[in-house]
DNA sequence: GCATGTAGGACAGGTCACGACCTAATTGAG
DNA sequence: CTCAATTAGGTCGTGACCTGTCCTACATGC
């Protein structure tokens, strides 16, 4: 009678997730209740909108079954390790579309996770770091514990101080309150309003460097555009690279789509198993020349010349690789 | 006064766990009970092991911070569909060494992730599915539903039902207690007893078919050489293709190690910008020529003689394209 | 020093949680 | 078909616990 009812609620709730199904009976007796509480903590459950499916008849049993909104997750330490490193590789470039909410999550995991599993992550996540980021490109590869200090600051409202770098090399001392963080393509920028500065700016967080909160807190100003990433685009938009790409491929349209990252855009079929890729690609041309030597299919590069340079000195390299 | 205590707790878990400051005010406010009440409740998940820490002074608050264990994370939808995403990628070959960790933690949350959200999960899985196991290799693709089906049914001793490809391409159905999920290279492997053949098998996953846990329940039997892991290799192992890779770097070890997957084996240095890699690896040769590709550094291959004609014809094949 | 926050004790009143006992309904196995 | 095992749910009495309202102590920043 020691253990009070929400602990109680709390390790039936982690029980149940357990992909399998519990009698009512071992439940009782892992909980140290009597079945009748059992069926009632069952029904507390449902009450708060975790949907607990219970089989009848012999053999029955209870199951956490999907519902309308999602159960606080109870996780054991291995799995929150797999979690940590995934949602690295969501917020770093691995998937489109979800890198905020990546780092979002990422930034609620870490702000619990115990240091032990910490280690654990960042040992996993510099090991498969190459992958993701890769050696290509202009190496501007960003910390994930940047991302998640960044991120805290950012939904906490706290300002944050941190060196950044400007084109010309010169490293600055900044005192910000950070507005949104947005990512768009390979890149990840900082919309904050710089307090040395008293404006607007946009931060390229690869140029960002020992990011700390102070802790303390403000209240928000309204962002010049109305919105955070309308001032982002405006004021970087034209510093980004990006090129028109042309190319031509050997194999089905559908292939070539499945096979090469949905930023490249959609190719349209010339032919039964020939099509043609037009579209402006915002990343780096080494990049891009990587990419399509890995959709494994024969292809041309029409444009531009540039990257056709590129992919000219990847083939030679390889070439050369292989004229042992 | 409706609303009992265990789901105040859970709303205050998850209210804390965005990464800002609550004062006690607001939160009295937020969960509509005293302020003596909130401090009660932070007093109570004290208790229960997760640390919140207040600030005290004007200005204060509470923050839920790490601790010993890992609280139950509340996730919005966005967040949950960044997990579900980030995982899948784990639990593909992305991250060695936590592949059967990310596919428990998938199964964990699937089995409860609200259908609006897994569609969305879906979508986004397959535009980046691309990426992780790439057009590259032996096309020895796995949906992600298939891994979390057999994860369920193994962890919760359901019988499980599937179609098999056996190597000659004749497809047999099979009725199986399913006991262990195990990764291996860029390969999953599952350990079951067939019960139609009355005999321990290891079947490849790329080859299953169609699977769904019957919801029948088994008592597990001893696995015959007391490890499945053990079974498994004993039984596959030759089948798996793996060569000695043998290459030099014009690049520093340190670099190279940094930019090939752990699996490749560490390169010892042969000089300050010189290294050389040997080791046997576990893969398709194709994946390797385009793994070593990927790299970005001069390099040579020295052996075997396959891997170089592979890694020719993807040179030859860029050059051709760029020689527009 | 003052305002504002957390920390925590004491108390009264009402509520609710628990276990014991009961019956009904459902399902699978023999 | 029958039996066994399971979930589902009602009722009741006792006792614990939860809440809000006081109160004081303590820390912090301006």
């Amino acid at each position: 009678m020691t253990t009070d009812t929400p602990a109680r609620l709390l390790q039936l709730l982690s029980l149940l997730q357990t992909p399998r199904e519990w009698p009512g009976s071992e439940l009782a007796d892992r909980l140290q209740v009597s079945r009748r509480t059992v069926r009632r903590d069952v029904d507390r459950l449902r009450d708060l909108g975790y949907p607990v499916q219970a089989t009848m008849g012999a053999d029955g049993g209870y199951r956490l079954v999907a519902g309308k909104a999602l159960p606080p997750l109870v996780l054991d330490d291995e799995e929150a390790v797999a979690i940590a490193v995934g949602l690295r590789a969501g917020a770093g470039h691995a998937v489109e579309g979800i890198e905020e909410a990546s780092v979002r999550a990422l930034a609620k995991l870490e702000q619990v996770l115990p240091s032990r599993l910490r280690h654990r992550v960042n040992t996993l996540g510099t090991a498969t770091s190459s992958l993701v980021y890769s050696g290509v490109g202009d190496g501007a590869t960003i910390a994930p514990e940047t991302l998640t200090v960044l991120a805290s600051a950012t939904s906490g409202h706290e300002r944050l101080r941190f060196s950044y770098e400007a084109a010309d090399g010169a490293r600055t001392r900044r005192l910000t309150e950070p507005y949104r963080l947005i990512s768009a393509g390979r890149r990840w920028y900082l919309v904050a309003y710089d307090l040395d500065r008293d404006d607007w700016r946009t931060f390229r967080v690869d140029r960002v460097g020992d990011p700390f909160a102070t802790g303390a807190r403000f209240a928000p100003r309204e962002v010049p555009t109305g919105d955070a990433a309308e001032f982002m685009r405006a004021t970087v938009w034209r510093a980004a690279p990006s090129f028109e790409l042309d190319a031509t491929f050997d194999a089905p349209a559908a292939e070539v789509a499945r096979r090469l990252p949905p930023s490249f855009g959609t190719p349209e079929a010339t032919g039964a198993d020939s099509c043609r890729l037009r579209s402006t690609v915002q990343d780096s041309l080494e990049w891009a020349a990587m990419r399509l030597a890995m959709a494994g299919v024969e292809f041309t590069v029409r444009g531009p010349a540039e990257l056709a340079e590129q992919v000219a000195q990847l083939g030679s390299r390889l070439t050369r690789a292989a004229a042992n």
